[in-house]
DNA sequence: TAAAAAATGAGGCAGACATTCCATTCCAGG
DNA sequence: CCTGGAATGGAATGTCTGCCTCATTTTTTA
């Protein structure tokens, strides 16, 4: 039996990938029970990782004692030396990211040259978009991108660090056919712009700690003009939020200073195509 | 005894961050072969997951009781239930970065709502980031910001989707107090401003395809006049690169119609960054 | 310093474990 | 329809597991 194995699969795979690229390959040769087990394995290679041979066995529906011929068939003396590879994955894969940015970080800090500055804005960005894609709500999305979509015009307003992403969405809008406007402070005509909004419009406002005046106090007054405003802000206590009808906590990892945009972009861009699509989808039922 | 443990410690951890924080808080009142394991189980928490409490223990040199009387003592009734904590943490972990990115790509394929457009720019930012961090030479990152670390006015030029970061490195050369003049294109007076450019001067121009043409037409006027130019582009074919000293191929991906800006604006901040740093350097030699 | 309490080490035990073995079932080929 | 061989089920087996207990050592308290 042992000359078998040896003389049907002399290699045993040693990574996941290649076990799973075996498996895919003899599908169709294999017995049925074999077969379950293996879908199985494949599917909740978890499973494999933690269980025991008879939990296993008995999630995937066969005997303890299939799940053993399942593992020789492989290569394997036994469930223990595949368990092993099941282990082996979750070991390797789970430091793989933070791994990554740990070094981007270590390199940041420890680094030499202008490379270190380089790679620490990058870790800072993945940081953003790492946290930013965890903590966002699905439905203040839903309901920002309901408020935007009604608007007869929206209005950009963000200053200094923020300006960049007030002046993409504006290209984004207009790119989308979207009547907006964005509020620049170069001819000091704000307060006349912002005069124009009327409560069938909409804004979206941004601002970070510290939070610029000037964004304050027009967010402020065009709020008491009835004019609804989504905010994109970095904490619950920003003054932003209070003028807000739906508001993001974006939380924005910095290095050396400079605070990355990466996750306002993102939630900046999602808001803005989302009021396109949606605009979109309401205009084909009307047509309708 | 089980009553002993219920009036220490009512609430027992279930994730892996309480029970580290439970732990280190109570550091310095654990007996000396109790914190011994516990130093190693933090060290080695995938050890924890797989091993058995002999390999464990002798790995951590303490006697497989000790193991046991730590998870009792953190109010655990054995080890097997502390090993479970250790092991969740494995199964929730963030999964590694490509299979990070291919979930967030189903899902912003699949997906529906918007959340699937969210995540579709989070996966194009972070895809941006991870080839821009694998393809940026480090030879290029120097010669650029040398470059521009010896200008006495840096202009930064850039139209359309390409503004926001042009944006961006003038608010942080501003903040950094170094010269700069970001060539707007509101009161058409861009000619003029680029005719102030001299040889002293450096420029940092941005643009992908399609090519502002404005862009490239400033671009080649200002580089007429001897002005060097820090490209910031798409490909090697952009006509940008021809006008260039330096120039640095950014490939963004791109969701929904709208490319990602986030490998720009990371490489934007490290040229800005990396200036400044130069300049005080320089500036602290000088004085010595 | 003596007594009490806590911590530690080590062996033993019941139960769970992976694995093997054998009886039974299934299926292809004559 | 039979028959040989593979596939499968299920119980038996021996190893190893976690956990408990108790003797010993160390630390704390009076």
């Amino acid at each position: 039996m042992s000359l078998d194995r040896a003389t049907m699969d002399e290699r045993v795979p040693r990574d996941f990938e290649t076990l799973r690229a075996t498996i895919l390959d003899r599908r169709e040769s294999l017995p049925k029970r074999i077969a379950q087990i293996a879908a199985y394995a494949l599917d909740n290679p978890d499973d494999i990782a933690f269980g025991t041979a008879a939990s296993i066995a008995a999630s995937a529906g066969v005997q303890p004692s299939t799940l053993i011929r399942f593992a020789q068939q492989l290569g394997f003396d036994g469930f223990t030396s595949l368990q092993q590879v099941f282990r082996e994955r979750l070991r390797e894969r789970n430091s793989s990211y933070d791994e990554r940015l740990q070094a981007l970080r270590a390199k940041a800090e420890g680094g030499a040259g202008h490379r270190a500055i380089f790679d620490g804005f990058v870790a800072a960005a993945s940081t953003s978009l790492n946290d930013i894609s965890r903590t966002l709500d699905d439905a203040h999305l839903e309901d920002a991108i309901s408020l935007l979509a009604k608007a007869e015009t929206i209005y950009v307003l963000a200053k200094r660090r923020s300006y960049p992403v007030a002046s993409y969405i504006a290209y984004a809008l207009g790119k989308l056919k979207i009547r907006n406007q964005l509020i620049e402070s170069a001819a000091g005509l704000n307060a006349e712009m912002i005069g124009f909004a009327t409560p069938a419009d909409a804004v979206i406002a941004i601002s970070f700690s510290p939070y610029a005046p000037a964004t304050m106090e027009e967010a402020r007054s065009i709020s008491e003009q009835g004019v609804p405003i989504v905010a994109i802000t970095d904490s619950s206590f920003s003054p932003l939020a209070q003028f807000a009808k739906v508001w993001f906590e974006v939380a924005e990892a910095d290095f050396a200073g400079f605070r990355s945009l990466s996750a306002t972009m993102a939630l900046a861009m999602a808001l803005t195509v989302g009021v396109g699509e949606k605009r979109r989808d309401t205009g084909r039922k009307r047509k309708i």
